[in-house]
DNA sequence: GGTAGCTTTTGATAAAGGTCAATCTTTGCC
DNA sequence: GGCAAAGATTGACCTTTATCAAAAGCTACC
């Protein structure tokens, strides 16, 4: 069998994952994992620039990360895109696709990932089965449509200081959440693309960067970045738009 | 029992509703209409200013929309709020809440509104019953997701002119699939209301109408709005920024 | 039916961020 | 290890949109 991308095929298991409390299972009652595990029975890996899937591609499953990085993008018709998030292990994408059965938009690696492959349609009938299952689903959907409304206060309410503040901030808390350090890390996508997330340019995410090491609030060099003063940095949070 | 806002609690039918073939009952099998309706068993009504829910309450229901227009909003802890959407009749909101079981926006009616309530609890219940039920949430939740993917290119990616052509070549195609003309129609928010969803100030909502009708695109006066030339009007779609 | 208070329009000015360009740094490949 | 290509920084300038202000049009309530 040809291969796609850099995809192999592997064997998945919540049980040893690292992420297994932030991912599906988190919600999935402990008696019901196994049956979700044998749905999770594929693994698939990316490298840098690999698409996990592409808009206009059918519905097939979900995808949990495992290890990586990812971004989505929305396409217009003119050429213009939009990146819509980026992901990191234990959350899952592909939801987007449910509403029309085709995926609406393209999700790309950041870097050398792992996916786990949930097949929608068997996951939509064991949560039939499982509420915990089915409850848990809704509430990661739900969670993606306020995780959308939070960025579009930033679109829209924002200035560029207070969408990079609040960029970094969420990234930090993130990486703590899994157990990373909350004021050392790094970025794994480029200015460009923080840019196009923030509807920014990247000279302005470059400029406001550089303001806020001058600051004293971060320091930057490159893709490593550490938070010095997250008090302050929340304080960008006011919007004269 | 003392009443809140002006709701008042009345049976709502689906069979005999003018929204069935866009709302709820459109994803369900015919044969199962029956136990939806029996859910959807209370009606409230709305008047403009009246909160269908706010941020921080507890979920109880989702909504469907049978008459009237709502937004819902997003507010900030420093005080800022942004427009996330306007609703018509046949949508469904609330879903915001079923991740935290908190809503996570408040929802307002532009104008006298009425809504079918939809204890979720039972609708989840139903959903593990009905496939096609099951279904169809999974779809207006995933089509909220792409919704709001589509706003946030909106507002990452365009400039004033594509947001309002966007906008009102948006709402023309929600009220010709509602079987009112695509052409003509009354703007039901304040420009403000349209400008903090756009991220624009409602001064420049004003001028860009203003600039549109100049150029024979539109016709405004007030709330009344007339696409005069679609055509052009989309060709507004181009993103320089 | 008149008046107070929104809402909308339009103008003048200012500020934020985009554009263009040059330079420097990092990364990846032969 | 060197070189090409991609990414990042910084500066000068310009466009877009915000801000401030004034006036006119609607709406609703007494």
């Amino acid at each position: 069998m040809k291969k796609l991308f850099s995809s192999f095929q592997g064997q998945a298991t919540c049980s040893g994952c690292p992420h297994r409390t932030a991912c599906l299972p988190a919600g999935v009652s402990s008696a019901d994992i196994a049956q979700l595990e044998a749905l999770a029975q594929s693994k698939r890996t990316f490298q840098r620039g690999d698409y996990l899937y592409r808009s206009g591609a059918p519905l097939k499953s979900l995808y949990a990360i495992r290890s990586g990085f990812f971004k989505t993008q929305v396409l217009h018709e003119s050429g213009i895109e939009q990146v819509t998030g980026f992901q990191m292990p234990g959350e899952i994408i592909g939801m987007d696709a449910i509403g029309s059965d085709l995926h609406t938009c393209n999700a790309v690696a950041l870097e050398d990932s792992e996916v786990c492959e949930l097949p929608f349609a068997r996951l939509e009938e064991l949560g039939r089965k499982l509420p915990s299952l089915q409850r848990y689903l809704h509430r990661i959907m739900s969670r993606e449509i306020v995780r959308d409304h939070g960025t579009m206060l930033l679109l829209g309410s924002m200035r560029a200081e207070g969408r990079l503040a609040a960029f970094l901030l969420n990234l930090s808390q993130r990486f703590a959440a899994r157990g990373y350090s909350p004021s050392a890390f790094n970025l794994r996508m480029t200015r460009q693309e923080i840019g196009n997330y923030l509807g920014l340019k990247l000279e302005t995410v470059s400029r406001t960067l550089s303001q806020f090491q001058q600051a004293g609030l971060i320091s930057v060099r490159n893709k490593a970045v550490e938070i010095r003063d997250a008090k302050n940095l929340r304080a960008f949070f006011a919007a004269p738009l």
